[in-house]
DNA sequence: CTCTCATATGTCAACTCTGACATATGAGAG
DNA sequence: CTCTCATATGTCAGAGTTGACATATGAGAG
C-alpha cells in the first residue's frame, strides 16, 4: 500500500524526526544516492502517510518564517517499515541508460564510441571517490557499528556503492580495451583494491 | 524530444526491422535486461515515432490473424539514434530499492537481516549464472565481433551485467560475513574470476 | 469439439515523478 | 536600501509507467 518513496520517509524518521524541508535535505544526501525525490513529492507523501497513522506531526514555532511541522513516525510506522524488509523485494523493472547506450554503441564510429566510453570512465571514477571519501569517514566514527545501529547500515550501503563504482569502472576499462585504446593515466579514486572494508 | 523507450525501439529497429509483436519480444529479451517495457507502451510509442518521421510501417499480410505493421527505422530514425548517443547522459535519479532497504536494514534483528541477505545473495547468483551463460553463447558465436557490428554490443552490454551481478554478489558476502555468518556453499555462478573476456 | 496458447493490436484508469510556479520572511552582503 | 540566499511549505500540468481490460484467429492438445 505504502509506496517506496513512503519507506524511505519512514526509514528516515526511524532514524530521528524532522520537518518537510530537513527530510527534503536527508533525502538529497544520502538518501539521494540510491533513491531521489523532490520536495514537491516529499510533503503530500507526508501527509498521506499521516492519514494511514504510519507518521504523526507537531508544530514547532520559531523554527523558520512559517509554521514547521516536525514529523515523528509512530509504533504503526515501524510495524510497517518492518513489514516492508520482511516481505518480498519486487524484482523491480531494471531502466538503465549507460547500458542501453551500450547496447546501441556498435551504430557509432569507433573513435566516437572511445571518446564517449573515456567520458563516462571518468565520471564513474570520480563518484568512486567520492564515496571512499564518504566511506573513511563513516569508518572513522567511533563506535555504535554494531548491526542494529544505523551506522551499520550507512557504512554497508556505501560499500554497496563502491563495490558499484568498481564494477562501473572495470567494464568501462574492459570496453575501452576491446576498442583497442588506452585507459586514461591512474587518479585518485581509480584504486582497484585499497582496504575499504 | 524522443523518450528513452523510443530510443531503445529505434536501436532494436537500427538492427532489424520488426512489428510491435515482435518488438515487444525482443524489449523483453534482451533489452528487457536494462531497460523493461510492456506492449501497453511500444504501440503508441512506435505511433508517435511514425508521427515524428522517425520510423514507417508497410502492412504486412498473411503474419498473423491480423493485418501485422513491419515496422523500419528511416534515415531521420538512425540520425536521432546518433544524435542521442553523442549528447551527455542525463545524470539520472538513482531508484534502487535493494540500497533503501540495506540502509533501513539496521531496524531488523541480526538474524532476520542475516536471512534476508542470503536469500538476495542467492538471487544474484542465479542472475550472475544466467548471464554468464549467454556471455558463452555469445562468445560461440562466430565473427562479426568488430565494434560496429551489433553482437559487439551484445558482448560488451552483457559484460556489464556480469560484473554488475559479481558486484552484487561481493556486497552481499561482505555483508553476511559482517553480520557474523557464513555464505552459503558455492554452486554454478558464484564463480570469482572465469576468463568471460 | 473444446480448451488453451501464440499471434497481433490496441485502450484506459491509476499512480509516480519531474520541473515549474507560488508564497513569505529573516539574515547577511554590497 | 536592495539583492540574494536559506528557510519552509505547498500546488499543478504533463510525462512516463503499470496492470487490467478488450478483441480476434489459427494451431495443436486432449
Amino acid at each position: 500500500m505504502t509506496s517506496m518513496l513512503g519507506h524511505a520517509l519512514l526509514s528516515l524518521l526511524a532514524r530521528r524526526p524532522g520537518t518537510g524541508y530537513d527530510l527534503t535535505q536527508r533525502m538529497r544526501r544520502p538518501v539521494g544516492y540510491f533513491w531521489a525525490a523532490n520536495h514537491s513529492q516529499i510533503y503530500p507523501e507526508l501527509a498521506r502517510l499521516e492519514e494511514g497513522g504510519l507518521v504523526r506531526h507537531r508544530v514547532v514555532e520559531g523554527a523558520g518564517p512559517r509554521p514547521t511541522k516536525r514529523y515523528t513516525i509512530t509504533a504503526a510506522g515501524r510495524r510497517a517499515l518492518d513489514g516492508w524488509l520482511r516481505s518480498p523485494v519486487s524484482d523491480p523493472p531494471t531502466r538503465d541508460e549507460e547500458t542501453l547506450r551500450v547496447w546501441s554503441l556498435w551504430t557509432l564510429d569507433p573513435p566516437s564510441a572511445l571518446a564517449y566510453l573515456r567520458a563516462r570512465r571518468t565520471q564513474h571514477a570520480t563518484r568512486l571517490a567520492e564515496y571512499e571519501a564518504l566511506q573513511a569517514e563513516v569508518a572513522a566514527e567511533r563506535g555504535a557499528h554494531e548491526p542494529t545501529q544505523p551506522l551499520w547500515s550507512d557504512h554497508a550501503a556505501l560499500q554497496g556503492g563502491i563495490l558499484g563504482r568498481r564494477a562501473e569502472v572495470a567494464w568501462h576499462d574492459w570496453m575501452i580495451d576491446r576498442l583497442g585504446g588506452t585507459a586514461p593515466p591512474t587518479r585518485a579514486g581509480d584504486s582497484v583494491d585499497p582496504p575499504t572494508g
